[in-house]
DNA sequence: ACAAAATGTTGACACTGTCAACACTAAAAG
DNA sequence: CTTTTAGTGTTGACAGTGTCAACATTTTGT
């Protein structure tokens, strides 16, 4: 039993400062901003001293990598339990997890704006071919991202399977799923909830999604698309 | 003629430092991202001293917001210049926009960044009636941005006049596009040149868009959508 | 028990935005 | 033409920031 005393901590070691100093910073942002967040400030608000953050994360950076990391896990289980409580069929889902997308967005603001803050990423350089490699963000891993987007990319499949969405380029489709209900996100944090939306945008959102990705009728206008040997 | 050498600048007085100011700062940007844009960098690659964009903007912030504004007032002519080349019927200026907003989004990437830099807006306060009242943003104004999605909306409206957009509040379902179209935007910069999607992925794109805000056919799963007399 | 690793603190440094005071130039007033 | 005045650019200085080195304290391994 090497703890003194497991539920009064000790004045020196914090315990668990690395998850405090990750709440600490997502209270600060949600308060101040994500341009005021401050390592001095963290540490006072977490009552520590300015440099012990550094005992924890590298950089100031990758203490913004662990939040955003963090942040895709939530994000992921929360659509994934959206999912879950709702019947199977492809309409169903789909809608469910852009609800819970922008509830998401909505609801943990703080988080969102930490995962996609753009200001993070270095510059793409414009209009050339790149060799392949991608290296994008300083972040030394973002699987969590990546596991997110995979969810939503089954989804899509599912739906493609089921008869739903029309074949081909499952990638593709997924990624301009994820374009629009990200920046329905977006829209909606900016106008703010004051707006004529919310419940309507949503339901109009989705069925905009769902005609949009929906499989052609046999009538269609030109499906002049040959499908890839 | 008090000018002595109109051509020869002369060395003291730099003639038009703001505009000068302006385009070093998105090279900046281009270069090496939002974050490393700095006041004494901007004025070194100016020629001039570290302060002496204080006689032209109040701060920083004023500065990005300047270059927000002339971005917009890009921006807005891009559209319209791209729409005007293209025949007056509603498809085709829908897309001729989208492809216009996702052009203008990789071809002026520092523009762009700092036109919808999320980091200069103060958070939005949770789920919670706002007054009417919105702080939003620090810049003095920022019309043209107004003035731009005003030109979609007006868009449309059009399409909505011409029977191609399903009647009624014009205004959310041009939010409903404009998120559509930027979520777009977003992605291709975020993906890169490199992924499976260029031309196809704005055909794809608006062909989705298209389809959702279509009006509904007669023989519809449910137009329970009735007409303004 | 003692050494080593982990964790937290203080001091210091370069860099940033910003302001006050000063310097130079161009335009207005006499 | 001279003088004043506003406009424009420069230097010095200050508070605040991220980061590192050196030190202090606590926990852990043997």
């Amino acid at each position: 039993m090497p703890r003194p005393h497991p539920a009064k901590r000790a004045a020196y070691h914090h315990g668990n400062l690395r998850e405090v100093l990750v709440e600490t910073s997502l209270k600060v942002i949600e308060k101040h901003g994500i341009g005021a967040l401050t390592l001095r400030e963290i540490g006072a608000q977490a009552g520590v001293s300015r440099t012990a953050a550094y005992r924890h994360f590298a950089s100031k950076e990758d203490l913004l990598c662990a939040i955003s990391e963090a942040g895709f896990a939530l994000f992921r289980s929360e659509m994934a339990a959206s999912m879950a409580a709702v019947p199977a069929d492809f309409p169903s889902r789909l809608r469910a997890m852009a609800v819970a997308y922008v509830r998401f967005a909505l609801r943990h603001q703080a988080r969102f704006a930490v995962m996609f803050d753009a200001t993070r990423r270095p510059p793409i350089p414009p209009p050339q071919v790149a060799p392949q490699v991608a290296p994008q963000v300083e972040c030394v891993t973002q699987p969590e991202g990546d596991l997110a987007f995979a969810q939503l990319e089954g989804v899509v499949r599912e739906g493609q399977e089921k008869g739903y969405v029309r074949a081909g380029e499952t990638t593709l489709l997924a990624h301009v799923v994820w374009a629009h209900i990200h920046g329905v996100s977006l829209l909606r944090l900016a106008v703010g909830p004051s707006g004529d939306m919310d419940e309507d945008l949503l339901s109009r959102m989705t069925d905009l999604l769902l005609k949009g990705v929906a499989r052609p009728k046999e009538p269609g206008p030109a499906p002049r698309k040959r499908r890839k040997p």
